[in-house]
DNA sequence: ACATCCAAAAATTTTGACATTTTTATGTAT
DNA sequence: ATACATAAAAATGTCAAAATTTTTGGATGT
C-alpha cells in the first residue's frame, strides 16, 4: 500500500479538488481521509487549512472544512474576475516585458494548442483533460507573466485554481468540439499578445471567457 | 493572567502583524509565543496556518513562519495592486449599486472624517492610530461593497491587511499634516463616487494612492 | 581566511489521547 | 404533525510528548 509524504498529501487533494473529484460544496472530514493518508487526523487537518490558502477549501472554526461551494452567481464572479486579473496581467506584460516573455508565452503555447489538437482528434479521457489543464494554466500564467506584479501573478493563481474546481463538471459536459472554439481563443490571444496589442490582447482575454459569466 | 481562547489570539496576531509589531520580515516562532498565549504550540501553528491565508504570514514546509517580507518593491507592488481592485469595486459600485450602498458610503465617510478630524488637531498616538486604520478600511471596503462580487471583496481585504502592514512604519513617520492630505482625498472619492461619476472615482482612488507607488 | 564536516541544540512536524463542541437521533409535550 | 428538549454519536479542537528536520557552533583541513 502506498504511503504518502505531507507534500503528496497535499497534491493528491489538490488534484482531487481541482478536478471536482471532491465535489465543489462537499465536507471534507480529516477523520475518513485518515486511513487513505495512513497518517493522523491532525496532519489532514493542517493539509486543509494549507489549501484553504488558496480558496479551494473553506473552514470555519468548529464546523470543520468544505471544499469551496459552488453555484452560477459564484462561477460568474470567479470568471469576471479572473477576466479583471488576466487583462491586467496581460496589458501590464505587453507593456513592460521584453523577449524572455514573448518566448515562454510562444512555446506555452505552442504546446498547449499540441495538446488540444490531440483532443479534438481523439475523443477527452480524464486523462487528456488533467494533461490539458495544467497546459492551459501554464499558456495564461505565461500571459501574465511579464507584468513585474508578484501579488497579481500570486492572487491569479488562487483564481485559476478556484476556476477550475468551479468549472471542471461543465467542461466534461461540453465535449469535444467544445475545445475547436477555445483553440482558435487561444490563438488570438497570443496573437493579440505578440502584437503588442492591449486592447486587442484584453479583449480576446474578455471573449475567450465570457461564455462563463 | 488574561487567558486567551483561540479567536482572540489570532485576532491578538492580526492585530500584531497589521501594526509591525511583529515587524515585517521577522521569524514567527510558536515557541515562543506559546507561554503568552497559554496554549500549545500547536494551536499556535494552526492559527498562523490561518493567517497565511490572508497573505499576513507566509508558511514553508519545515521552514517554519514569517511575518511577510516588506520591500520597496513589494510595497509598490501592494499598492497598485490595491488601486486596481478598489478601482474595479468602486467602478461596479457605481454603475449597480442602490441607495443602501450610498448609504453605507456616506456614512463609513463621516465616522472616518471625525476620527481625522481628531488627529489633527491632537497628536496621533498610537491608539488613535489603531482606531483610524479600522474606521478607513471600513470606509474602503463600503466603497467597493455594493460591486456585488464576493471573490473581490474578499481578495480586497486581504489585500488592504498586508498594505496597512507594509506601511504602517511609513505612516507613523509622516506626522499629523500628512492626515490632512488624506482627508482631502477621501473626501475626493465620497463625492465622485455619490455623483456616480466613475472615471473621477477611479482617478480619486488613484490619487490617494499615489504617493505608495 | 575559507570551506567542509560533524555533533549538539533548536525548531518544526507528527502522533495518539483526551476535551470540547456540533450534529444526529430519539422521545416527549403541545 | 410540529416543535422542543435531551441523550448518544460523531466530528472537531487541544494538548504534551516523540520523531524528524533544520540550524547553529565548533573542530578540522585546505
Amino acid at each position: 500500500m502506498k504511503t504518502y509524504s505531507t507534500n503528496e498529501i497535499y497534491s493528491d487533494l489538490y488534484e482531487q479538488l481541482i478536478n471536482a473529484v471532491i465535489p465543489a460544496g462537499s465536507k471534507i472530514k480529516p477523520v475518513e481521509l485518515q486511513s487513505k493518508y495512513g497518517c493522523s487526523t491532525n496532519t489532514i487537518r493542517d493539509t486543509l487549512l494549507r489549501l484553504s490558502k488558496i480558496g479551494l477549501v473553506t473552514f470555519q472554526m468548529q464546523r470543520g472544512f468544505r471544499a469551496r461551494e459552488t453555484s452560477p452567481k459564484k462561477r460568474s464572479d470567479i470568471a469576471k474576475f479572473r477576466v479583471l486579473l488576466e487583462q491586467e496581467g496581460a496589458a501590464l506584460s505587453i507593456r513592460k516585458a521584453g523577449l524572455d516573455w514573448e518566448i515562454r508565452l510562444n512555446s506555452a503555447h505552442h504546446k498547449l494548442s499540441h495538446i488540444e489538437k490531440l483532443m479534438t482528434k481523439h475523443g477527452l479521457t480524464d486523462e487528456h483533460l488533467l494533461v490539458w489543464s495544467s497546459a492551459e494554466f501554464e499558456f495564461h500564467d505565461a500571459l501574465i507573466s511579464g507584468c513585474a506584479s508578484d501579488i497579481l501573478i500570486e492572487t491569479y493563481g488562487h483564481i485559476y485554481a478556484q476556476f477550475r474546481q468551479q468549472f471542471v463538471a461543465q467542461e466534461r459536459d461540453f465535449g469535444a468540439n467544445y475545445f475547436e472554439s477555445i483553440i482558435h481563443e487561444h490563438a488570438t490571444i497570443l496573437q493579440a499578445a505578440l502584437a503588442r496589442n492591449e486592447e486587442a490582447c484584453k479583449q480576446a482575454i474578455h471573449d475567450h471567457m465570457k461564455r462563463n459569466f
